[in-house]
DNA sequence: CGAATTTGACCGGCGC
DNA sequence: GCGCCGGTCAAATTCG
């Protein structure tokens, strides 16, 4: 296993241009970019949406595969192809009852290196404490190998 | 057999 | 109003 990722945190500045500025940033995990509700509005199947305040968490990684195990578990619910990426955008939905956590993977055309990672919501369960345990070692990981020249 | 994954179609919003 | 882009769901299939 080569594990050679490395972690960008995104900025919370998501309006217009393409090109997403990442920042080095050895924070802690995942930022969060506040509650701006990005179309999501409606939507509602027929439950009344509650949903209102989704937290948005967004994250570059350096690795070869797309799927990075965070410790929960994800079911892909569609993949699209978006004009500003050749590589197609995954969606990932987390399979726990009450816990409608999206995830969406993107890798960049730029470098098919770098993997976009960005969750949506907030995970209402615990995790499992080995997957847990070993993402946090990926991270720890990740933060010690630090990148080549930034 | 069950659950997860795949691909396509449809819906919704925004832009022009 | 129409077109385009992005997002989600649904049905079928496959793997375990």
């Amino acid at each position: 296993m080569d594990h050679n990722n490395q972690i960008f945190f995104l900025g919370s500045s998501a309006s217009s241009s393409a090109s997403p500025v990442f920042s080095s940033s050895q924070s802690s995990f995942p930022l969060c970019l506040g509650d701006r509700n990005a179309g999501m509005m409606k939507s509602a199947r027929k439950e009344g949406d509650k949903v209102n305040k989704k937290q948005k968490y967004a994250f570059q990684t350096r690795s070869q595969v797309d799927i990075l195990d965070d410790g929960y578990r994800w079911r892909k619910y569609g993949q699209k192809v978006v004009k500003n990426n050749k590589f197609p955008r995954s969606y990932y939905k987390c399979t726990h009852q009450g816990c409608m956590v999206k995830k969406q993977i993107q890798r960049l055309s730029k470098d098919e290196g770098i993997v976009v990672t960005t969750y949506d919501g907030i995970h209402t369960h615990r995790i499992d404490e080995y997957s847990a345990e070993n993402l946090e070692q990926i991270i720890r990981h990740t933060q010690a190998s630090t990148v080549p020249n930034n």
